[in-house]
RNA sequence: GGCUACGUAGCUCAGUUGGUUAGAGCAUCGCACUCAUAAUGCGGGGGUCACUAGUUCGAUUCUAGUCGUAGCUACCA
């Protein structure tokens, strides 16, 4: 059995149920869809399923913000999810969802498998609890004060400031970010999947040629560090699926999503009478394939093939990573309105469009590709519109007009157009590689040759000779039976354009009919097959995207005000915590522009006895000119814990006053007062 | 800080298992053509292949370092 006949399973990732489908995630919808479909036309039996990611805690937290439940806003995305993919032309045999009774059969049954083998481990671990939500808290909802720098309002696992990490328990001044209460530490057993046992399995495995060289490389390093047990349970409350046995435990989301392949095929396969479990039983030669983004390699390397080989079950055969996706060579940004919605996009564009450039980029590798918005329009017009389509374009109104659409009977220069079925097979193994653009190149030289062979053979002069009329059907007959192998082609890339393609010609386009000329039969009237696009639609997009960016930081914005409010009446505290706090007045010795910096001067300060010390504020946008600073006094909270900055380090704290950017004023002391005095 | 990847014409990218004048498309300039969705063809200009050192008869391609960009780095996954 070749590899072409084995049946093939193929998954994108899971989008996540919290948000909506953007450009990033459509550049893996449409790398894999391209893979399927040019598997189909060489008749292979291709599942491809996805579904919607439902469970954890972000998700609950998000209906709860929006007083709904879980399950509303799951639905109402699931929708909107399924509608962006359509729109897209992306051809799942099956979109599904996590939150399912496929997964949380198939999800049960795997853990109980693993339970039976040894595989999984309890164990209590202390981890910070919210006791107003009553709820756990993931490290991501707490925040605090740095216990390295002292800068507040850092995350639970690393201080964005100075770079340190540690655990949240560590953090001063921790609270939730959800109601805000101080988390305080509570016991909790886990639930534990004991990877280690998986090291020489996962070691053999990834060296199998299931991933990119540089993934596996990747992997070394991981195994380096050695592999940890993973932590798969989480507490009551949380929106996922109840551990059989437990009571108020549940599978972490991670340990779900992927099983949701399996739920996404069962849920198909169950209309056709077939079990999942023959599909993914060692013995069944199905691939497996997986498309992920290079952010949840580790998932998708190690504990999703190590879950299945722990249940007996067949590991992945491909795991395709990509990278992400920039705009105009920068990350998408929603102030700057390239965060595009896939649904923003299909406002102004259609599909075909960034099938095609993203097609024209794509390689196999993870670089990030990236969506040069100029590029884009010129790509797809010159190239679509101006080469490809232009070959039928150019000649087909010859054929209509001068012979009833009726084409020559013979093919007149045989030998030219092998030249076109040459690259059939270079241009499979780049499809199969996902070499995409190395397809495209191919292919788009061929155009340029096509179109060098209608110039070079002038079949508009032709055309005025009487004599010469079969002459003239011979050249059209050729060129448009070039656009028909260039359009087969270009087929998994651009399904639209081939189905009007294939009714404009009358004729099927599939894979095995390249070498077939299409000769003696008639075509229909040509109409445009594909519309330019513009740099302007590229603006109204941009525009839009930031229009859509407002309407979903309206609510963050009043959530802001309302922890202003909260700011303006902060606790009480004692004078005894007061005067843990050393203020001391300081003469300015120096101070300049941090010239890389946006925000910051660099003082050097005189704080008496001879003590200087330098410290970064940031306070550039009010003071134009720091030099004119040099010689007053500022008052200075001496025992700031000092703070490694990117330009060097900062001893302390110089003390202003107002609302910001150019509203901002040193606080001083009147004349008379010392370097070094105390503030009392 | 450590690790990894990347840095080739104005833009987006190929390519080189080390070897004569480094490629394409777009953009730009000139010419031709007028069948075609102002499309096409021919020709020109444009690159010290990030920088520096090394290996070599020879390096853009190999090695090391530097700079720049991105990603990873947490008992996080």
């Amino acid at each position: 059995m070749t590899s072409t006949e084995k049946p093939l399973f193929v998954t994108c990732a899971l989008p996540y149920a919290n948000g909506s489908i953007h450009l990033g995630h459509i550049l893996e919808h449409i790398q894999a869809d391209i893979y399927v479909r040019f598997q189909r036309m060489l008749g292979r039996k291709v599942y491809f399923v996805c579904a919607d990611d439902q469970h954890g805690s972000p998700i609950m937290l998000k209906a709860q913000k929006m007083g709904i439940t879980p399950e509303a806003m799951i639905a109402e995305v699931e929708k909107e999810h399924h509608a962006d993919f359509a729109g897209f032309n992306i051809t799942y045999d099956n979109y599904y969802r996590t939150n399912s009774p496929e997964n949380q059969e198939i999800c049960c049954s795997m853990f109980n498998k693993l339970k039976e083998k040894g595989y999984i481990k309890t164990r209590t671990i202390s981890q910070l609890f919210d006791p107003e939500k009553n709820m756990f808290l993931p490290d991501r909802f707490v925040k605090g004060t740095c216990p390295k720098c002292g800068a507040a309002d850092q995350y639970g696992d690393n201080c964005e400031v100075c770079g340190a990490t540690y655990s949240p328990t560590e953090l001063k001044d921790a609270y939730s970010t959800i109601s805000g209460a101080k988390p305080v530490l509570r016991e909790s057993e886990h639930y534990f999947f004991d990877l280690p046992q998986f090291e020489e399995f996962l070691k053999t495995w990834t060296k199998s040629g299931v991933l990119q060289a540089e993934m596996s490389n990747k992997l070394q390093e991981w195994f380096e560090q050695g592999l940890q047990e993973w932590d798969i349970s989480r507490d009551a409350p949380y929106f996922g699926f109840k551990i059989p046995g437990t009571d108020d435990k549940y599978f972490y989301v991670w340990l779900d999503a992927p099983v949701g392949y399996l739920a996404s095929l069962k849920n198909l396969l169950d209309k056709q009478g077939i079990s999942v479990y023959d599909i993914i039983d060692k013995k069944n030669d199905t691939e497996i394939v997986h498309f992920i983004g290079k952010d949840i390699l580790y998932f998708h390397s190690l504990f999703w093939p190590a879950t299945m080989e722990g249940c007996g079950y067949k590991s992945p055969s491909k795991i395709f990573v990509h990278g992400y996706v920039t705009v105009n060579g920068a990350k998408m940004s929603k102030s700057k309105g390239t965060f595009i919605k896939a649904s923003t996009y299909l406002k102004h564009f259609n599909a075909e469009c960034l099938r095609y450039y993203y097609a024209s980029k794509m390689n196999g590798k993870i670089d990030d590709l990236d969506f040069n918005l100029e590029d884009f329009v010129a790509k797809v017009n010159s190239d679509i519109v101006n080469k490809i389509v232009n070959l039928a374009s150019r000649t087909a109104g010859f054929v209509t007009k001068k012979f009833n659409g009726r084409l020559a009977d013979t093919i007149a220069d045989p030998e030219f157009l092998a030249k076109f079925t040459a690259i059939k097979d270079s241009v499979r193994d780049a499809y199969l590689n996902r070499e995409y653009s190395h397809a495209i190149r191919e292919i788009m030289s061929l155009a340029d040759l096509a179109n060098k062979y209608v110039d070079d053979n002038a079949p508009w002069v032709i055309a005025k000779d009487e004599s010469k009329q079969k002459e003239l059907l011979d050249i059209c007959t050729m060129s448009l039976n070039m656009y028909r192998i260039l359009i087969t082609y270009l087929s998994p890339i651009l399904p639209e354009l081939t189905e009007k393609s294939a009714d404009f010609l009358a004729t099927d386009l599939s894979w095995d009919s390249i070498e077939t000329p299409l000769t003696g039969s008639e075509i229909k009237p040509f109409k445009a097959l594909f519309t330019r696009i513009d740099s302007k639609t590229v603006a109204q997009m941009i525009e839009d995207s930031k229009e859509d960016i407002k309407a979903e930081q309206a609510p963050k914005a009043e959530k802001k005000q309302a922890k202003k409010d909260d700011d303006e009446a902060p606790a009480q505290i004692t004078i005894d915590e007061f005067a843990k706090v050393d203020m001391r007045a300081a003469k300015v010795l120096a101070c300049e522009a941090v010239p890389e910096s946006k925000k910051l001067l660099r003082f050097e300060l005189d704080l008496g006895n001879g003590e200087k010390r330098q410290i970064f504020s940031g306070i550039k946008s009010a003071y134009q000119n720091p030099e004119e600073l040099v010689g007053r006094f500022v008052i200075v909270v001496y025992n700031l814990a000092p703070r490694k900055m990117k330009f060097g380090v900062s001893e302390g704290m110089i003390l202003s006053a107002g609302s910001g950017d150019k509203d901002i004023f040193l606080l001083s002391a009147d004349s008379g007062v010392k370097p070094g005095d105390r503030v009392m």
